[in-house]
DNA sequence: TAAAATATTTAGATACCTCTAATTTTAAAA
DNA sequence: TTTTAAAATTAGAGGTATCTAAATATTTTA
């Protein structure tokens, strides 16, 4: 159906599509996909052909419906390969973005499904993130970044942002891991770092690591 | 490392090369591929060097040591993957090929060597074909084609030559499986056909049937 | 608002993989 | 052994995806 690039460049766009209102810049993209703006420019303009996105020059780009579906669709792979890789072959949660990356791409209805029964239809991957069903439907979980919260304040920690096997790495040397409880001893107004409460441990923690937990209060 | 390209030609070139003395033909090749002889010329070279295949203009072309090896782990992953596809994700054998056609080229060691695990190390595909181990080994097991046998020979179903869907599809309707019991009941002179009995039922079979299944006496 | 800085696009080039058509080499037939 | 047929290679080209450098558009700053 579509190249291993296109694929890449439209899951790259969906990543990027936080407001509605404004496209993605082109920069955005080159950055995110670890190439050159002409380059980018170029791809942009071979989706457009496609109808997979919208693009007026200078303008930014859109997801069109169709780009959008196939963009979740994607995604949908990349997570179900993830969790896979974690809970059948003892890969770490800082191990398995890279290798999916690849697995997204392997052409296969029956495969995905087949997969998605194997696993018992699940419905995050192992960083806390959505997995669209066939359809491409998935919930929004109402979580807030843990930078955001006050002192005092506690809830779950149910995802994270930067999926980074560094940041994966810090988190699991201190023991912080999906579905522990965490609260806000301290709040240090100067810097933003948080003293927290997780489990049976307290820990400081920098802006770098707040702004990077989802919490579900 | 190697392109999908490069690796698909590898293993085409393994596959193709039964005499050690005599080169893999362009055409032959080309057949393989499904692409043309001059597509296959170009291949070949840039094969050449890299130091994959030994390649004298006109003469035919050779594995190389280092080819060997990649086709060999290529062949490895492959078949790997096909044993998931059946036992795991409920494929038939018919099903398997053209979706371990795109994940044997999947580029993670650690993915191989845990699927590897995960499955308890199979010593064969779905198709009786050996999976070589890490270092590339593999046992060759001493087979007979069943139409090489005679009247009232019998052994017992290890394999399968030919692996397109349709003979496969053929061989379910007929009740034909690995590790059957099959017995030459009758061989027809004129045309090579014959009367064989498997397990409880008896069939009469062409040789495209007997020339692709694999006996172990 | 005019100048400067930044963002984006275009022009021109390369690497990869494939094709058709023409040429050359090798093998087979007369 | 000469001629003919088949096999293989080369020449020249196109599509994809990428790059650098140059040109153009937009945004920011003065
Ligand atoms: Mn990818
Ligand atoms: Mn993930
Ligand atoms: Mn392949
Ligand atoms: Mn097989």
């Amino acid at each position: 159906m579509f190249s291993l690039s296109e694929e890449n460049y439209l899951k790259a766009i969906f990543h990027l599509q936080t407001h509605p209102k404004a496209g993605v810049s082109t920069n955005a993209l080159a950055e995110e996909m670890q190439t050159k703006a002409s380059s980018v420019t170029d791809m942009v303009k071979k989706l457009s052909d496609k109808h997979l996105v919208i693009y007026k020059k200078y303008q930014g780009v859109y997801l069109s419906d169709s780009g959008r579906e196939t963009a979740l669709q994607i995604i949908r792979k990349h997570r179900l390969w993830e969790v896979f890789l974690v809970e059948k072959l003892d890969f770490s949660w800082d191990e398995v973005h890279e290798v999916a990356e690849e697995l997204e791409h392997i052409k296969s209805e029956k495969l995905i499904s087949e997969l998605d029964k194997f696993l018992d239809y699940p419905k995050r991957d192992p960083h806390g993130d959505p997995i669209p069903d066939a359809h491409g439907d998935f919930q929004v979980a109402n979580k807030t970044l843990l930078a955001d919260l006050t002192k005092e304040e506690k809830g779950t920690l149910v995802g994270v942002k930067d999926t980074s096997p560094e940041f994966l790495k810090y988190l699991d040397k201190n023991n912080i891991a999906l579905g522990k409880t965490i609260e806000v001893l301290d709040k240090e107004e100067f810097d933003g770092s948080m003293l927290i409460q997780i489990e049976d441990q307290s820990l400081r923690v920098s802006t770098m690591v707040t702004a990077n937990i989802f919490i579900k209060i």
